[in-house]
DNA sequence: TAGATTGTTAATCGATTAACAATC
DNA sequence: TAGATTGTTAATCGATTAACAATC
């Protein structure tokens, strides 16, 4: 298979949210056509970003709704469970625990980790609040694959680095810093304040012209 | 001014990130190429966005690193105060609003909005959680320019649709599918969810390596 | 079979990188 | 002035779109 590229994978996520709700709502069979028009992207893209995969359509028919949906589930690592902890157990950490959906896509959180006393035994919808402390010998014995880090950076990148001496090879980061670990570690970045600087940016740029 | 890519937008708010480290360093200037090592782009690319927007460098100097901050900063809508409000006061939109970093950044949460009696009335550091039949009017009252929808995609379109008739031109959307209201609106969407899936991607993707 | 629509090649477009003259 | 480094043009690379033969 060849190098996929990052523009390419950014978009599958996107086209299994509507497949998804295609599926839902029981329909069979979908055209690139159809599809592009619903998802405001080319015809010719989607064709493109699908057969960097391989055939999953057939001519003359477009597309099995179910099957690709299935399909792109697997690409995107969704057949199989998630081992995930969250280290910081603030609002943003609980925000994603509770988060139902994850559970049915195959996650399973199954501890959170805070150092703050008040927190630790709280019980959470991803499980029980626990000692910072703990963690480490934690995802040890529990083969934990992923941790999501929701806490401020500069603990972030010191217990990440522990984790990654513990064997850890997948980060959810949300702290605000570029997380850099051995080349064999993924670290997946979430910038929430960037995201809202994007779009103050667009405020603003729409204030200029309006100006002019 | 000519159209900015998205491309170049996107990487706006990771120079200021940057350049506000550098700042508080007390460094005062900065090469291309110092910084392109810094951050792991090429230097290229870094004369080449920031030349979008005119010279904020000089010759045989390089950048001085207060001043770029600054200018970003203007460029990226953080010059004025932003008036905010949340709805959904959840876990995620209380996150939002307890997040202190962006107070220091212009962005003002007066209120959080919510449907769930057990939480109205409660204080939060983004103002009091209200009532979410109260937003119409609030938002017209106090010139709200920002909403953050933190709440299911149901709701968050019904009240966004809503909410645009009041007169709000931003929306800050973590709701799990993509708003789409008139030309003039502006929306910039976080879904974590295809963050995570595209982490899961990559495992799934060294995996496979792996195996072969 | 005829019509539809994919899979795939070719053409275009845009973004990134390289190179260097301008200039501090 | 000489050295450094930008601003900017040109070259390259990659991604998107268009076109169409293959085929269901």
């Amino acid at each position: 298979m060849n190098k996929i590229s990052k523009a390419v994978i950014a978009r599958l996520p996107r086209y299994y949210r509507y497949l998804d709700e295609l599926r839902q709502q029981k329909i069979e069979r979908i055209s690139s056509k159809e599809l592009s028009e619903l998802m405001n992207v080319t015809a010719s893209q989607i064709r493109q970003d699908l057969n960097n995969f391989g055939g999953f359509g057939q001519q003359g028919y477009g597309y099995n709704v179910q099957y690709l949906y299935d399909e792109i589930g697997k690409l995107l690592g969704l057949g199989i469970r998630h081992k995930m902890v969250i280290v910081g157990a603030g609002n943003l950490g609980q925000a994603i625990a509770n988060y139902g959906n994850f559970k049915n896509r195959g996650f399973e959180i199954t501890a959170l980790f805070d150092k703050n006393p008040e927190l630790i035994g709280k019980k959470t919808a991803g499980g029980e609040i626990k000692d910072i402390s703990e963690i480490y010998s934690y995802v040890k014995e529990n083969d934990i694959e992923i941790v999501a880090l929701t806490l401020p950076k500069g603990p972030a990148k010191e217990i990440g680095e522990k984790l990654v001496e513990c064997g850890v090879k997948a980060f959810w980061n949300f702290a605000h810093t570029d997380l850099k670990f051995s080349s064999d570690v993924i670290v997946e970045n979430v910038h929430l304040s960037e995201s809202l600087m994007k779009l103050t940016y667009r405020i603003s740029e729409k204030n200029q012209k309006s100006k002019q």
